[in-house]
DNA sequence: AGAATGGTAAGGCATATGCCTTAGTAACGC
DNA sequence: GCGTTACTAAGGCATATGCCTTACCATTCT
């Protein structure tokens, strides 16, 4: 997607597969190296590590290499923008919502009271 | 992305896309035909279509054709999941950090009182 | 009825994605 | 040094995505 490819759509994307979500998810035990993040995975390795490259190139995971291995761990302020967003929207679709019943019960009252709109 | 796709793939997946997201904002607003939504996009009815029919798809969206325009909503539930999963990780980590920063300050506490580890 | 409006269908094109295999390279273990 | 371990690089293949254009309906306006 990098006909346009903001931060938060990087990172939605990232997310949109479950074996990087699985990931994520995992990470938030603390540092893993690839080879245990990949072990659940009934997949080749040079696959996995494609998604970890994902997750790197986003944003949302770092890694380090220490000896033979490499490490990854979350970077949660990438993974809040989405999380921050989503709430965002959440938070406008409910109070909507909220006028929403304001008006009718308002307009509920003013019938009771025989003065209709 | 139908090797996987469960609905948490498919919402996430939809939502990576800025003209998506945007539809999904305004549509807390409530319902908006679909000639309305495409209005603000330099893009092809037939291209701007597509995404509608990802969202809906997906279960973000529903529409309901009403005389010669289709009106769109939201649906909240398919986004709540996405939204949850999130809170559910963030939660996740924030208890891990929590948990370093108690053993932290406690071994801290301890090498205070001549107990390192 | 005929034209305009609001979509929808169909198909095409460039690029991206997700997987694979094979072939390296760098660090450790003996 | 030599084999093993843990990745990494390179390339290939099928399918998906995002955009387009050119038809083609229905519905509504005049």
């Amino acid at each position: 997607m990098p006909y346009h490819s903001t931060p938060l759509d990087l990172a939605f994307h990232a997310l949109s597969d479950p074996t990087r979500r699985a990931v994520v998810s995992r990470l938030a035990q603390g540092e893993v190296p690839v080879s245990a993040l990949a072990e659940p995975f009934d997949m080749a390795l040079p696959s996995f590590a494609q998604h970890l490259k994902v997750l790197e190139q986003c944003g949302l995971i770092v890694s380090e290499k220490r000896g033979r291995s490499r490490w990854c761990k979350l970077v949660p302020a990438r993974f809040d923008e989405a999380a921050d967003w989503m709430e965002a929207e959440r938070r406008r679709w409910a109070e909507r919502l909220d006028r929403l019943e304001v008006y009718l019960d308002k307009n509920e009252e003013d019938e009771a009271h025989d003065k209709p709109a």
